[in-house]
DNA sequence: CCAAAAGTGTTTGCTCTACACCCATGG
DNA sequence: CCATGGGTGTAGAGCAAACACTTTTGG
């Protein structure tokens, strides 16, 4: 490696895959474009790399920036996407993210997000997108199932308490099949990620216990698949 | 985002894990550094992405200039560092990639790499390496592990052809423990990734069967892990 | 015939799956 | 007292783990 490089350097950017959920059903914001290429057309959002910010400061300002979320909330990098040619213009390299944030902590609408409108669409209704983001997209989405049957990532996308059937019906959604209600309970709870708040959640019917998650219980839950 | 972006950019790099397998035991490839900053330090293979070529071609070139290697062989990226300060000249983002090559591929030292003296080093012996790249390395070598234990990866460690004890044998070097014959035999069989060739190994002892990777087997490994 | 490595089955315990009814509360 | 959702146990099947001897070749 020489000491410096003048060499034409592509453009670095993140773009993230924010999930969610929203009535029943899995949600991801995506932001109109207002230029172009690709004007008019939904993609992820996103936005070049500052030169003092880290990989994941740079993917959270952006998180920020269009959701108004304050706080944390589950952020991974997904994968790098750099083939030449997917942006029309030039050369931009991007590292892409997803994000789990929990419905009731959105702030309603976009944030400070200049020029672009951001809204949530249904996984299920998804327009065509710009670039390749359709790409990252689909894996974001298959990494978010894959996770969601070896670790107790699910939580993410809920309050910070929540009964049992929420949580059920958080994993049905997202994996798009019905579960057994006992092999579910039982499971959830062996696996020891989460701990009884001692409250009870009352609406119709029986009152359900809340839950809340283990915070020190995030590395044990790795060793082995909850849903196989 | 701007149609152009005049922003300092940060370098783009890639760097590479490269395993094999020499001498019952895992190698690592690793170049010392030549210049300042850590010069005389050993590092990973890599270097800077030409501004035409993907990350996967950049990878892969900078493995065959080092290696010497023709063909094939397995690569995957593994995650992208962007620390700033990681690279103390400069802003330095790397895509870090890992790769298995069989051992009797390998042209015996490095290739055509310029000025860097490139060694294998087993994996149990590592020196202090430059920047970031124990943390990447300590990454990728979770990663080959945990890969091993759901999938059939162990293969491309090995020449196209292999009897089942030296397949074992790899097991039980990467996962540092000892695997039992007749069930390591029985899931790797039904697994259906490898079959027999046909053709005996003859050495010292009972010839042993010969097996080959099945090439269109791939898919259907990643469905359930072999050695939970 | 002896050394060296290859190859082969069974039993046991555990984990996953399928499945249906009673419980506690509010109106 | 009834509607609504919360909560619970068990039997059977399939999978993983532990375990030791026979087979085939070369010298």
């Amino acid at each position: 490696m020489p000491y410096t490089y003048d060499y034409p350097r592509p453009a670095l950017t993140v773009d993230i895959v924010i999930f969610t959920l929203q009535e029943e059903e899995l949600h991801v914001l995506l932001v109109q474009r207002a230029q172009e290429p690709f004007k008019g057309m939904w993609a992820l959002p996103g936005g070049f790399i500052h030169i003092d910010e880290s990989l994941e400061e740079a993917a959270l300002r952006e998180l920020r920036e269009e959701t108004g979320l304050e706080g944390e909330c589950y952020l991974e990098q997904l994968y790098t996407y750099g083939d030449p040619g997917r942006d029309p213009r030039e050369r931009v390299v991007s590292v892409a993210y997803f994000a789990l944030v929990s419905g009731n902590r959105l702030i309603a609408g976009p944030g400070e997000s200049d020029v672009q409108a951001a809204h949530w669409h249904a996984i299920t209704t998804l327009p065509a997108l710009a670039f390749d983001h359709t790409d990252i997209l689909r894996y974001a989405l298959r990494r978010l199932r894959y996770k969601l049957e070896y670790t107790a990532v699910g939580f993410e996308l809920l309050p910070e308490e929540f009964t049992l059937t929420e949580l059920q019906q958080t994993y049905e959604i997202i994996l798009g099949e019905t579960l057994d209600k006992r092999n579910f309970r039982r499971r959830i709870l062996k696996a020891n990620v989460i701990e009884e708040t001692g409250i009870y959640h009352t609406g119709q019917g029986r009152p359900a216990k809340l839950y809340r998650y283990r915070k020190d219980a995030i590395a044990e839950v790795k060793t082995r698949r909850l849903f196989p």
